[in-house]
DNA sequence: GATCATAGTCGTCTGCCTGACGATAAACAC
DNA sequence: GTGTTTATCGTCAGGCAGACGACTATGATC
């Protein structure tokens, strides 16, 4: 393993942001316009380069915050009730997957409950939320009509390894609690399960599931009847982290 | 987004190897002697630098072949009966991981059946299939009663996010047979189970489990005793590559 | 060759969990 | 009140896992 570090060559290292959160019953992704080439006009994940004194995580938390203002939820602060998961999801290195040059992506996965309007770096315009089967489809057509681009550089991919990780995670975690706001009821949650995976769930059966393991609710004592119908109880996430045995996913 | 190409600041980027077998009834990691400083003499995980043309993928498999002579199974070429398995298994940034420069470490995960010696490019004293246990013992004494340094860099860190990686996903994967030899029994498979997890499974549970998952397993219709014993059928691995249900990893 | 030790394989039983679904409760709209 | 919506409790059958008994087929030992 000869080592000279004059001689390594010269990488530029970026973080990328999926960025999901679950507006209207659908599983969306923030994704920004591209203002200069390659790639300009089209659509892209946030994302920048890694600054020289920073760590990984801390430049994906400083982009999650500039774009979208959401600080990251960290553990070892009680007092601050929520906030964003953020996790690194993987790293994009093809030597072509930037025309410029040679640039190695550290993607990372946020989610985020439903958050009013997202601001890139305070031009809205050039920020959304978009629901990400319209952002995956291949030269599909928008809920406008207007004709979709894929997004740029390898940034599908990521987006659909992000999705991936977040259906495949909320199964065997608490993490689907990320989505929702610091207090929600039982069929708020079960809306995010149904959203992220795409499919209908049994409300009797996905209340006795979560209710019944211990640790993933807790109770508020208060109600809600936001959603219409019979008030619903108020639940704040609990301590457990891992769901033993697994919320399944539906076989298709 | 501002994107200065001329700005960005310079990194190295690196691939470093977990790569676990089983031996001895234990989970064992390649570990090599650092030959220059820093941490020189102390035992490190393989790496080396990513070239300008290389992706990452390829980078991590020219270390594998490099450091162990092992191939890389590749699910597209069936001819080619067998290989290590490897996988990305996350990435390291922190600013002061390397002393010298800002080293990004893209590591990996490669898991293979019990191989013969380790060649560290043909030195082979300095390299060696170590214990995890031993490996991640901080200031312990290993086998041979001499004291043990912990692995360099953040090599511990890595290594056991890649043992961590590896055992939960034995549970619901049919990675574990990446550990075996072509051909294996289910006493053989159960034994990289036990030693993975580090626990002792039911052999008749087990039986039933593995052999009643469709796809799992498939029967080449020879047997074997070379365990001692009744002579014990042996299997390749089926097509199956997800279990569901899973394979639960018993409660402590 | 009888006996023992070792592994492998097949069954049984019980308890837990899930999926399917009936029934009831508490709000709002009209 | 009636209807609609959502929440919540209960019931029942089937599947699967853990615990464990029983039997089989080899090599080792006396």
């Amino acid at each position: 393993m000869p080592y000279d570090p004059s001689a390594f060559p010269p990488f530029a290292v970026t973080v990328d942001l999926v960025v999901l959160t679950v507006r209207r019953h659908a599983l969306c992704a923030l994704a920004v316009r591209r203002g200069e080439p390659p790639f300009q006009g089209r659509w892209a994940l946030p994302g920048g380069f890694v600054r020289a004194d920073e760590d990984l995580a801390q430049a994906a938390a400083r982009e999650l915050v500039e774009e979208t203002g959401l600080r990251v939820h960290d553990p070892a602060i009680p007092a601050q009730d929520h906030g964003a998961h953020l996790e690194q999801l993987a790293t994009y290195g093809d030597p072509k997957r930037d025309p410029r040059m040679r640039v190695v992506s550290v993607a990372h996965l946020a989610l985020a409950p439903d958050l009013p309007a997202p601001r890139a770096g305070g031009d809205a315009s050039n920020a959304r939320w978009a629901p990400v089967d319209e952002l995956l489809e291949q030269g599909g057509y928008g809920r406008d009509g207007e004709p979709v681009a894929p997004l740029a550089f390898d940034h599908a991919q990521i987006l659909s390894d992000g999705v991936e990780r977040a259906r495949s995670k909320i199964e065997y975690s608490s993490l689907a609690t990320a989505f929702c706001p610091p207090e929600f009821t039982v069929g708020e949650l079960r809306r995010v399960y149904e959203a992220v995976w795409g499919v209908a769930l049994d409300p009797r059966n996905f209340h006795r599931k979560v209710t019944g393991t211990p640790g993933f609710l807790v109770p508020t004592g208060g109600t809600t009847t936001r959603q219409g119908g019979r008030p619903a109880q108020l639940f704040r996430a609990g301590g457990a982290t891992l769901l033993n045995p697994p919320m399944l996913r539906p076989e298709v």
